[in-house]
DNA sequence: CAGTCTGCTGACAACGGTGTCAAATGCGGG
DNA sequence: CCCGCATTTGACACCGTTGTCAGCAGACTG
């Protein structure tokens, strides 16, 4: 209908289709009662006959208020953090709220770039998985006044709400299924130590094997799927080798089925994995998770969050 | 440092700081070569210590830019979508642009509402999977100028940039390559035909079982994992029972292997799966899969949009 | 009939930046 | 000593919206 005109339409020009004052066409837009209903349906007319859309950057700087949200996490291509992440954008879709995502990588150099680019684009509040070594960019932005909700993990050295799930308290759990099952050369695969999950649930592992009076095999790593699949390799083999593996998330635990594709399970070696998620319970329906409930996790931190920026 | 004081520090704060006008100070942050050294010095010594960021919808709205793109997709927790999104992001990223994240779940009137909360916030381009039964809301934005790039799926009835690989041609072979490993009853489970790309892997499917003479035998459907194992369940059941599955994309692959469970692939049955990615294919390492070029799609969709957008 | 009140509307400033233009400053040359 | 010119700076308008306040009818009150 409307050729492609390169100028976007403004809330004047629909003030001058209708014949009134912009301040009137303000009037409208926001439901304000004061506005005659002859007037209102005039100016109403005349924004769809334009295809007005109101500017919200224009908007946002007036009110200071973007209902826009960044959410920083380690990657998405991680079923885990995938999962997150759809909870949260369908949370706040709801509301009204787009989401900014950024993938740090658990790199904090990059954590902190992202976090600055979300902070000069005034996001109204920050969903974060921190990356390990969190640095002065968080407390800045919290002293400043953004309401920021960490997830996953707490953020270190800075006073933040936070949804974490007891890590450590899982992974010890697990070591004590496999071991009430008579397993005493359980193995677990980790991922770095440096990040907060990694270590608490390396803790409740030695502390669960330390109970029992066993002998920790454990590795811990930064790196993807193949690296895990190799660590498996190692320590399964030999006499000596596991007869169980814990899997620190789902990627690792990808691994360690992929090393032990030949082996039966959990006939020959047991597999205990951390993460739930539809692919792999699919793909290995007898294997046992720890389940993390990525839905809920991600679904109450959104609300959390609106719950400060909407006081709903 | 600074207590957190609830008013943000603007471009005028920190021109009163360094005792020059505010103009001045917008001349350091863009780095205009007209300020005098020892000025320039002041500002950006003020400005670091009031700890300054400039406010990008201001900047945003004089410019008429964001340095923001849109990316509308089905569903983050679908490897596939997960792929592509990360690769994307870490293009758009390295540019300096932020991405907003909509997930449409396939639902035409919800992408509807998408495009039009993006374009209320004025993003600077468009990055979609479009849901089937495009409508008006795309067409109007093209037409209004704004540069979009469809990928994965062309957009129907707008004229688009798209990034989209041979789906039909992917199934075709696809299927040949079980005939030629002596296949004759081969089923296709798919998803929903109103989605291009299911519709473009079942006609593929269809060319090469009708020039082989076979009798096709598939089940399209909407629904996620527990479905296709339903539907993999009944077209493997009996004596005339499939002896060959074609995955229409990973999470129904997902739900053919779970069915299978109890069977040796590719001993007894063989598969062959859309959408390769990390997990599965290291779950099942001798699973053939029509790879998508998920990486390279993502990037290059983003590439071709920033070259729309800064011209480079 | 004057005065007040109510309902509706618009002029204007402000949000926090950048573009335009003119003005102030400093300096060498006539 | 004054002029012209280059360098450096600032006043002001503007981007598109909303908040504040005042104005203008017409109805109602006394």
């Amino acid at each position: 209908m409307l050729a492609g005109s390169d100028h976007r339409v403004t809330i004047r020009d629909v003030a001058g289709e209708a014949g009134v004052s912009i301040k009137t066409v303000s009037r409208v837009l926001n439901d304000e009662p004061t506005v005659a209903p002859r007037t209102a349906a005039r100016v109403v007319e005349a924004a769809s006959r334009l295809g007005y859309k109101p500017n919200e950057l224009a908007r946002g700087l007036k009110a200071r208020q973007t209902r826009t949200v960044g959410l920083v996490i380690a990657d998405v291509s991680n079923p885990f953090f995938a999962d997150c992440c759809k909870a949260i954008e369908q949370t706040l879709a709801e509301r009204g709220y787009a989401l900014i995502l950024c993938a740090s990588g658990e790199d904090p150099a990059s954590e902190r770039a992202y976090v600055d680019l979300l902070s000069r684009r005034r996001i109204d509040g920050l969903l974060i998985a921190p990356a390990p070594d969190g640095g002065e960019h968080l407390r800045r932005e919290v002293s400043a006044g953004l309401p920021v909700v960490a997830f996953d993990r707490p953020a270190e050295g800075v006073r933040t709400d936070s949804i974490v799930v007891s890590n450590r308290d899982g992974a010890e759990r697990a070591t004590r299924h496999l071991i009430s099952h008579g397993h005493e050369r359980i193995a677990f695969i980790g991922g770095d130590e440096r990040i907060y999950t990694a270590k608490k649930r390396l803790e409740g592992y030695r502390q669960a094997m330390r109970e029992a009076g066993l002998q920790p095999a454990y590795h811990m790593q930064s790196g993807a799927i193949s690296s895990a699949r190799e660590a498996a390799d190692r320590l399964a083999r030999g006499s000596g080798g596991a007869t169980a593996f814990l899997g620190g998330n789902s990627l690792i635990t990808a691994g360690i089925l992929h090393a032990l594709q030949n082996v039966r399970i959990p006939e020959e070696i047991s597999v205990v994995g951390f993460d739930d998620f539809q692919l792999v319970s699919a793909l290995r329906p007898n294997l046992t998770v720890v389940r993390q409930p990525t839905r809920v996790m991600g679904q109450t931190a959104a609300r959390m969050l609106l719950q400060r920026l909407d006081g709903s």
